[in-house]
DNA sequence: GAAGCATTTCAAATATTATTGAAATGTTTG
DNA sequence: CAAACATTTCAATAATATTTGAAATGCTTC
């Protein structure tokens, strides 16, 4: 595991046996090279569900939903009426956001009243005033 | 704009045009109906912007883009050794991440160097933060 | 300006997500 | 239990996003 040849016939070392060159390998120490920073990084575990969750968030039609539950609980039929699409597209997209844990539904008579659960306040809160630059 | 009859003889009102039953649209009042709950919410551009950004994060990929590059900025060729993959589909997560306005690279030498954005490094602070319990 | 390396682009193939309309489920009320 | 309404499920289709390998581009060095 000593070197590699090019065709250069420059000789180049193996970094945790994947090949970068040399002077990018040396400006990695400070940082205790690639091992060093891949020990920073979150788990697999994690990347999966933070995955989950902006997925989540990566349509307009949920943002929305997502919003106005912010106002307050709603039943699906309001908003059906503000959001404006069909039953069933409306009941996919609650139930993406159902799953990634951001809202949750309960039945109260005919309806299903769904209120934004505390994650996904904090959340939304968080980022609203992100967007208006705060 | 009076009413509208339904099979069982009941009268409902409609609300700003679309049909919600009326004890719902009484229950509403508190905060301004239909109205007041629209009046509240961020415009179709600002769902846009979060679309997009959300959808920059929503891929494992990505984020680990992201956050090797919050230890320092880095090549292509060391993300690329970590991160696993071939150089085209690496190339095509740098764009998304760059059209998003979360990275930015710079030509040295042979290399591209990308660093993370300051607005994408603060969103990625604060939700390692949320993910870890903070 | 040719050779060598790093990175991107492109077009085709695949995979994942979203939309649609019809049918099913669950709840309330007579 | 049937009628009426709210919501969900399902299966087919449409739309997007991702992956792949080959070819192109951009620097640097000789």
């Amino acid at each position: 595991m000593a070197g590699l040849s090019t065709r250069t016939g420059i000789t180049r070392k193996t970094v945790d046996d994947r090949s970068i060159p040399q002077e990018i390998a040396d400006s990695l120490c400070s940082c205790g090279g690639i091992e060093g920073i891949v020990r920073q990084m979150p788990g697999d575990e994690d990347f999966e569900k933070m995955h989950v969750w902006y997925q989540a968030c990566a349509d307009t039609a949920r943002l929305k939903i997502l919003f106005l539950l912010m106002v307050r609980p709603l039943c699906v039929c309001v908003i059906k009426a503000i959001v404006d699409i069909a039953d069933s597209r409306l009941s996919y997209h609650i139930k993406i956001l159902k799953k990634a844990g951001m809202i949750e539904g309960k039945q109260q008579g005919n309806y299903i009243i769904y209120h934004i659960s505390p994650a996904a306040r904090s959340f939304i809160e968080r980022e609203y005033m992100r967007l208006k630059g705060a």
